[in-house]
RNA sequence: GGUCGCGUAGCUCAGUUGGAUAGAGCAUCUGCCUUCUAAGCAGACGGUCACAGGUUCGAAUCCUGUCGCGAUCACCA
């Protein structure tokens, strides 16, 4: 049983015996550091069932719970603040238990554990990677391993755009200009040069406008009828219809894309376990959309067109079929989602997609449980808010993004800038070096992500470096560092501590208290799928840590049995960090 | 215009069943490396929690309205 429980079974009992009123439920918050206690037992909501002064009830309460519980041993009242100090005892078995338990904090699955599929990118096959999907690919990663961690068995996939017009337009592009470039023939990394000829494609595209509109062609008009823009169209058709040149390109193309983002992937450090195409769902969704008219679910307008009425909840009528019997979006997203469950016997599933579709997956939710499926109401659009850039929207057609492979890179060399200027690293050989400067430099880019809410959108500034000092992730991984700097010179063997006559300095109490929550942190953040409590957690674990470092002499303590505990303690701490950080997709080092 | 989201220190962000004097980091300023790694520690400065009402013993948090920013309302994805 927990502390509250046990403190709250003693309350109960005074209450009941005292003013003959049975109460259960107590407010207890974590005291403030700047008022004596550990925890606090706010009085105010008591007034309701007793009618007394506050002060005086707190008084009672306190000093009932220090003479019939040996958990208290002091308390004081401010104001409707009864704030209670917990014994030495109670913190040395907190810690003994904290350091006895396997994988503390963590939740092992079992078979009937419920199976969570999290899909955490959807990329377009038509231009590399940049910092919005970074977010996307973080976000979920991270997602996926606290949903472990919690307790699920977790998929991770990722929904491969492989199809439709923007595709084509890169393969115009290419035919046109590209006079055969191959990722060999120019050494340019697949995803890069296919995004090359999207961008070519809208220069010309624009050009093509610009003239026509300058010999009195309508601005719309002009749109439609560029001769590019019709090649691109045609090309569609063509593939559609399984013309072999075009389907050949389009294969060509989409594997350099592929090996791209492969490597991508690989230096971000995310990973995959089934990878879905747009390409072979689409159809399963019209198989659906097919069922679902019969059934009544969707209705058929003149033209030919499949829709959805939504009215009724408060939503509008949306397409589920062109007229021309073609898929859009929302089939093959129909299709795909079937698809997984039978592969996977999923019970739940986590689409990681930006913000901006949240009306398209309330649709699609809706749709999936009008079409009869019970897992229908177990999808969660975990909706991220965008990666802004100062000048606006990141616009791939326009190259005005911050390209991922630049960004790690960049992140890296930085890490790698200040490596050396502090010069720590002597022992390491370069490889080892380099290896280093990776996780550092990632750690950087991948907390000053993911400490940010995720619902909330994020503004990056590419000319302000992202940080290393302050609340980061090279402060997080330094202070690790520090800690097995420590442990190489302590070499203490694994042993059980007898802490039952130990007096513990406040540092070491508030850091067990910190310690102590993170199991719950664990469960809080799988429930509200934010990493953002992790990152704010561990670093609020480092920053006590630190401080009880620079403050309290761990090795040189003058006591063996306060160098043993401290040690171990230090230990617990950087058990706990880098697990933290194992969640959020980011390394620790031994030395740094 | 309808719908949804956001608005906290100069900047970036915490603040989650409504609780004490709203907290961190960056930036600026002061101290601390002959003692376990100074990517650190200790401290100073900095706030009309967008605004106005309401509910409550108590509101950054809940409700209503206003303003500002963003997204969305495609036979695009």
């Amino acid at each position: 049983m927990n502390l509250e429980n046990i403190l709250s079974q003693n309350i109960s009992e005074y209450i009941q015996k005292n003013h003959d009123i049975s109460v259960e439920n107590f407010e207890f918050q974590l005291t403030r550091k700047e008022f004596e206690g550990d925890l606090t037992l706010v009085i105010f909501p008591l007034l309701k069932h007793i009618k007394t002064n506050p002060v005086q009830l707190g008084e009672q309460i306190g000093e009932y719970l220090k003479s019939n519980s040996d958990l208290i041993t002091k308390f004081n009242v401010v104001k409707g603040f009864l704030n209670l100090s917990l014994s030495e005892l109670y913190f040395a078995e907190k810690f003994k238990s904290i350091q006895q338990t396997e994988n503390f904090g963590f939740v092992s699955t079992t078979e009937h554990s419920p199976n969570v599929m999290v899909e955490y990118s959807s990329p377009n096959t038509n231009k590399p990677l940049h910092l919005g999907h970074i977010r996307n690919n973080l976000l979920g990663y991270s997602v996926a391993e606290i949903l472990k961690a919690s307790g699920k068995n977790v998929y991770k996939t990722q929904i491969i755009n492989d199809r439709g017009i923007h595709i084509c337009k890169s393969m115009v592009a290419w035919e046109k200009f590209g006079e055969g470039e191959t990722p060999e023939s120019t050494g340019m990394k697949g995803d890069h040069l296919v995004g090359k000829y999207y961008v070519e494609f809208d220069k010309a595209y624009k050009k093509e406008i610009q003239s026509l509109v300058d010999n009195g062609t309508s601005e719309d008009i002009a749109k439609k009828e560029a001769p590019i823009f019709k090649d691109a169209q045609n090309m569609l058709k063509k593939w559609e219809a399984g013309d072999d040149k075009v389907v050949a390109l389009w294969t060509k193309m989409n594997n350099w894309v592929y090996a791209g983002f492969e490597e991508t992937y690989k230096n971000l450090g995310v990973d995959f376990d089934k990878n879905y195409y747009e390409s072979d769902t689409y159809l399963l969704g019209k198989d659906h959309i097919k069922n679902g008219l019969e059934q009544g679910v969707f209705f058929k307008k003149e033209d030919g067109s499949v829709w959805i009425d939504l009215s009724d909840e408060g939503l509008d009528e949306k397409i589920v079929l062109r007229a021309d019997g073609t898929a859009v979006y929302m089939t093959q997203d129909i299709g795909t989602a079937i698809q997984r469950v039978l592969d996977f016997n999923i019970d739940e599933m986590v689409y990681t997609v930006g913000n901006e579709q949240d009306y398209h997956f309330k649709v699609l939710f809706l749709i999936l449980k009008k079409l009869g499926f019970a897992w229908a109401e177990n999808l969660y659009h975990l909706s991220y808010g965008m990666v802004d850039l100062p000048s606006g929207k990141m616009k791939s057609r326009e190259g005005n993004v911050v390209d991922a492979d630049d960004l790690i890179k960049e992140m890296t060399s930085t890490a790698k800038q200040i490596s050396e200027e502090l010069g720590k690293l002597e022992t390491y050989n370069d490889s080892e070096k380099e290896e280093l400067y990776r996780m550092i430099g990632l750690g950087a880019l991948k907390y000053y992500i993911l400490k940010v809410d995720p619902k909330k959108r994020i503004l990056f500034n590419p000319e302000e470096s992202v940080d290393f000092q302050g609340n980061t992730g090279p402060f997080i991984q330094y202070t690790y560092a520090r800690i097995q700097s420590i442990l190489r010179k302590a070499n203490l063997a694994e042993q059980q501590l007898d802490l039952s006559n130990y007096t513990f300095e406040d540092k070491e109490k508030s850091l067990i208290k910190v310690l102590d929550q993170f199991p719950e942190i664990i469960q809080q953040s799988a429930k509200q799928y934010s990493p953002a409590l992790i990152a704010n957690y561990v670093y609020d674990l480092v920053k006590e840590f630190n401080s009880f470092y620079q403050n309290i002499s761990i090795l040189g303590a003058d006591e063996d049995i306060q160098i043993e505990f401290r040690v171990n303690l230090a230990k617990e701490v950087a058990e706990v960090i880098k697990n933290s950080f194992r969640l959020l997709g980011i390394g620790v080092p031994a030395r740094m």
